[in-house]
DNA sequence: GACTAAATTGCATGCGTATGCAGACCATCC
DNA sequence: GGATGGTCTGCATACGCATGCAATTTAGTC
């Protein structure tokens, strides 16, 4: 006893590594009908069935879905991959995925890569985890990696950003239709010298919302509309761009932001110089973050239906369907909606009312 | 050629699955000698390594990581459970230890519980997954989950949050030391009346901040500390709180909240009363979330660490080790610091400037 | 050139599970 | 009673890779 032999028996007790083969072992069946007890599909008695679950429980046996995926080819992971966790836009996002992934008897294997690193980089390792899906929210990949993908089945969508030419699923909002939405909501609210304010610009998100909202802006006969650089999506280039432009002569007496987290770096920026919102300017944003509903903000937005998006992203994955039975690449558009709040207000409507208080 | 025999050829084709096996017959050697020249340790000549990862990169052929852990034992993934991914506090603690935990070259499998859905339902699901850790945010397991757990030799740590008896890791800030701060800060900047609003009653973060404030006032004289319950740590519930609390006689002159989304909400139901802050008020927050920073709240604070914590979460769960080599239990404590912005005043220094001003 | 030691490679096996196939068992029917 | 059909279970194998061991090659030495 005073040497210790490394038997069977005790590494098992060691590692206390329950297996499909322990279970059976002590109920005297094979190991196949212990893995048919765990199987939807196989066919089993409900008798032995109920047998095998017991003796499971009082082992602490519980089914190896690794081993199970080598078999199956199916790992039931869906990879995320997030650029960026800091925008107050993507943990919601994050969340309403996740949730749909789970709701589905998924689980997320999360990407996010670091400060420096492309999407592209991070895809082969990515793939040897051998998940079933990919969901990409704003970022792309190339084209070389979305034939490798396609190559494997691995569907990939795109959330919030499309290549047209790309073969991969992409889900986002009408980005278009919502920059639309602005240009109408500020013209009809009497404002005549409109600003738009970029983010990232190359980016279809950034793009979309300012083409929709200089081309209807010229359909409505506005056919200036000022337009500044923000550089990013983030807080700091709405807040510089903002005073940037208001620094300059001839104030516009309306920014759309290419984002809410600009705006709400402009909105900070204007108050900053003494420029009241919304009396002297008003500010438009777009996504409808938490923080936009806050009173200190109140900001006028277009809201992405996220949820929407988030289980219209998660739909076309087809994740039910076999490797090899999967769809061809969709792109869904899906409206936004415009919710007016204080950051905004009728230059119409107070000449009136201002008049008549005054006589 | 009319009809289709399914040969191997023709799977592996269609598939387009490279093994190991693959790479093995197209340079006519042995599936050995392919798996080594993906490893680090094994043996294996320079030249035919070079070979064997010109011959992979043609054929696209990259590991199977599943395969791969049934036999390791490992499969590189932690799992990072995160009850709230609202609360501005969290998607900052999730970035840090994401990032962490890929440095080490592991991958993250996020699990959010569903509303209603205990931590403790999801962890047998979660540890089919066979992870190597568990990183729990703001949320505890039983002592029956923290005993398997053990038992399977997965480390566990608790991220701002622990309970004194269960036998795994913690890391938070140092919360009592952390109020106490608060407390002397707003002593010293004469205020006389502050107040505690709590949120999740039960929680260790709660408790701890609310204790260290009271126990600090009470050291340095100040026995009458006012205390509001406000049920949950949300924008919501600090806000309710501070306009229960402001409506009643006798208002407090600081407001320490348990954390800063609650301090933000309970700004913005300041100032809907017409109380300003800081004038009439100093308002206190936890965490120092990027919001806290904005212009419009400025919020004074307590910065938590989080890389810091991230980094000791991270550390502690000894990813490195294998397997039964893993150290005990480890609660660490990492102080934070206060950040003063004008959410507060001292309110003995404007006596003297404003009679100044006067003269 | 023969021998030893070291480096490299192949062979065989196993990780834990799913599943096709065949056998065992039972009930039903003529 | 034998044949038929159906249900359930065990056997054997495969998934893709890592690794101990044996076989082979290479280098090094006298």
């Amino acid at each position: 006893m005073a040497r210790r032999s490394i038997t069977k028996a005790a590494v098992t007790k060691a590692g206390t590594h329950v297996t499909a083969e322990d279970v059976a072992r002590t109920l005297g069946v094979s190991q196949s009908t212990i893995s048919r007890a765990f199987s939807m599909t196989a066919s089993i008695s409900d008798e032995m069935k109920l047998k095998v679950i017991k003796a499971a429980n009082k082992l602490g046996y519980q089914p190896n879905v690794i081993a199970r995926s080598l078999i199956t080819r199916r790992t039931n992971m869906v990879a995320i991959v997030m650029a960026n966790l800091v925008d107050p836009f993507y943990p919601v996002v994050l969340d309403e995925l996740v949730q749909q992934v789970q709701s589905r008897g998924f689980q997320t294997l999360l990407f996010v890569p670091s400060p420096g690193q492309d999407v592209d980089d991070i895809m082969p390792n990515l793939l040897q985890y051998q998940v079933d899906a990919i969901v990409l929210t704003s970022a792309t990949i190339s084209s070389a990696m979305a034939r490798i993908c396609a190559a494997r089945d691995t569907p990939v969508v795109s959330f919030n950003r499309y290549v047209p030419g790309l073969q991969i699923h992409a889900v986002s909002s009408d980005n278009i239709a919502g920059a639309r939405q602005v240009a109408d909501f500020l013209v009809a609210t009497g404002h005549e010298r409109p600003a738009f304010i970029s983010g990232e610009r190359d980016a279809t998100t950034n793009r979309d919302r300012r083409n929709g909202f200089v081309s209807r802006l010229k359909q409505l006969k506005m056919n200036s509309c000022i337009q500044e650089e923000g550089g990013d999506f983030s807080y700091e280039a709405g807040y510089a761009a903002t005073k940037r432009l208001l620094r300059r002569a001839g104030h516009p007496d309306a920014l759309f932001f290419a984002c809410d987290v600009m705006a709400i770096g402009g909105i900070d920026a204007a108050r900053e110089l003494g420029i009241s919102v919304p009396e002297d300017i008003s500010i438009v944003g777009y996504d409808d973050v938490p923080m936009a509903a806050l009173p200190s903000y109140s900001l006028t937005t277009i809201r992405q239906p996220i949820r929407e998006m988030a289980k219209a992203a998660v739909d076309v994955l087809d994740l039910a369907e076999p490797r090899g039975m999967k769809s061809g690449p969709t792109t869904r558009m899906i409206p936004g909606s415009l919710i007016t709040r204080s950051s905004t207000m009728n230059r119409r409507a107070p000449v009136r009312v201002g008049k008549a208080s005054r006589r």
